[in-house]
DNA sequence: ACACCGATTGTAAGCGCTTACAATCGAGGG
DNA sequence: CCCTCGATTGTAAGCGCTTACAATCGGTGT
């Protein structure tokens, strides 16, 4: 005889008084489930999750999936960190575990998520990484299950999200260069699939647009998150009739690059070219001059992701209000010296 | 009626045969299997996890337990996508689904990990950031669920354990700094508690002795993984009747402020102090002159505690030879200019 | 034609826990 | 002293799936 059966025997109850204790149940003597948290805690009994999970028809547990990437780097790492621990800390605190659902960029992600979601292994989803059109938003809400994403996608709007505030910052990014003379704008954008790509892409042209600036198709580079593209997207800004004076980098390890092909041209970052990054990247901290960019909390992103799963959840959501929220997380700028009024161009 | 009931009902045969068909049991009619899979298929069906676990008395899961540091300074930061895709991938070919289970730093590690082991929730388990005395390794020894730590640990010895070859790695730093004529080594270790400190500032008192140089208490400094050191270790390096010539770095950020520092100072990486950091990270890959250090894959660390893993897993444990696996991974030296011959000091 | 056998399928007993419902017990009311 | 009621505990029916064991059926050997 083994778990619930063993306590309840040991201690002279049956098994239903031992749950009951165990499950804080009210009908219960109190002295009685003293005897048995005790017993419980002296023999390291704890319910077998299975057969709660089975018995109750819930499982105590939400999934973050997220997408294992061949060019893993480390600040990938980082970013992900501080996401989990914001929302591991809500979740923990409503006695909900956290299960970090790794999904090889090799196998598909509908099917991934699928079988976590059909088999009833978790309670609530969390997705990073939405695509502009995800199959995997539709599986949720056709699946019925509590899920938000980390990232818009265009499936539908009845789903609560959480997201950078891209356009405030491309807002903000590109009102500071205006101000500062800029006319010709350049921006990095990334090269996957990913919505917020798009996402950063259009708040770059309807910002050019408020202030009445013309967008140009060939001031847009797509980069991958590595410092590389730095020759050729130095090189595409400048060596052209009408060159650009100032550029905003979605990847802000792109700066690495472009400081190194600056130099070599005997160009100077902050003077010659005005750069702006996108996310206080630890890669990029120590340049000089120090990039101007956005910063914002991660763990911040990661507990309101979690609590807009919570207001979804049964379980819990008479403890938040609202039900579907669909909010932009917003960035703080770091002011750097990497920008400034525009440089006469000599000759 | 849900469930496989439903399907059952649906084919008109038993719940057992869809069981059987399901689950590739031998004893049922290939037609019929078809048919089964064919319904299941069509219907969205997969049997549920819970009940599935109840029956089977196993998860088919395995959990990677990690911690969360507020500072984000810990070493499984920088480690986790690259190890996670690893390990993933060997899980997934055996069938095994991997969670990461993230426990605050705040919250007792130990009790974290056995409520999992306890409630049955995983059938094995890998540990990461192993500290020297571990009471999680004596926990999963005495309740028998298979587990690997990534990292040694001096509790105990029956266990399989993956970790950096930091003996090797400090053998070959040492001998090449000696090679050009180095004698007097610093190095810098972590400041926390996790296991691989010790290991490394043993592996470099060894290393030393066997070139019969000197141990000076005063050229070991305690580090966090951050760049700002670089000051204070330069200072107490160089500022002293016996400076060193050279210093080995657990965290190779630290090279950013040391670079830093020497600039400051007039003095040049490689030439006026020999630099040779562990392992080669993103933030560090721009400095110039380059950073001569060591190199892995994250990834072949990761299949390789999976493997140790399933070796001990009685599902999968007759398709891998040896039961308990020791391993270090060894790195490989990547030269570049940080490091040279001792440069003759003037005055 | 009959016992026997392998292939296939059905029956039903759990897996360990929760929970609706029944049972018990002592106290207070009439 | 009997009845009612609340507090507490026990009984037992599942939760959805697996699997040992029994049952069925067509084909074989003799």
């Amino acid at each position: 005889m083994r778990g619930i059966a063993r306590l309840a025997r040991e201690l002279g109850v049956s098994t239903a008084t031992v749950s009951r204790a165990l499950n804080g149940n009210p009908n219960v003597n109190e002295a009685t489930r003293q005897k048995v948290l005790e017993a419980a805690q002296r023999l390291g009994y704890a319910a077998n999750q299975a057969a709660r999970s089975l018995a109750q028809g819930v499982t105590r547990s939400v999934g973050f999936m997220i997408e294992l990437d061949q060019e893993s780097t480390t600040s990938t790492d980082y970013f992900f960190m501080g996401v989990v621990e914001g929302m591991q800390a809500v979740l923990a605190a409503h006695g909900l575990d956290l299960l970090v659902l790794p999904c090889a960029k090799s196998q598909d992600n509908f099917t991934f998520l699928q079988r976590f979601v059909s088999r009833g292994a978790v309670d609530g989803l969390i997705l990073a990484e939405t695509r502009r059109i995800d199959r995997r938003i539709d599986l949720l809400k056709s699946s019925g299950i509590p899920f938000v994403t980390l990232g818009r996608s265009d499936s539908g709007s009845g789903y609560s999200w959480i997201d950078l505030d891209f356009e405030g910052v491309m807002a903000t990014a590109v009102e500071r260069l205006v101000r500062h003379g800029h006319r010709r704008i350049a921006v990095t954008v990334p090269s996957n699939d990913a919505n917020y790509g798009a996402i950063f892409a259009q708040a770059y042209r309807d910002n050019l647009a408020r202030h009445g600036l013309g967008f140009d198709e060939a001031l847009i580079f797509p980069t991958r998150r590595r410092e590389d593209d730095g020759d050729s997207i130095v090189d595409g800004i400048l060596d052209r009739p009408d060159p650009a004076t100032a550029i905003i980098l979605f990847y802000e390890v792109t700066a690495i690059g472009i400081y190194r092909r600056l130099a070599e041209r005997g160009l100077e970052p902050g003077r010659d070219l005005s750069i702006i990054g996108f996310r206080g990247e630890e890669s990029v901290r120590f340049l000089m001059p120090q990039v101007t960019c956005f910063q914002m909390s991660l763990q911040d992103l990661g507990t309101a992701a979690a609590r807009a799963l919570l207001a979804q959840m049964p379980m819990t959501a008479r403890a938040f209000p609202s039900g579907i929220v669909q909010t932009r997380v917003p960035l703080s700028l770091v002011p750097g010296e990497s920008d400034g009024p525009v440089c006469p161009r000599e000759g």
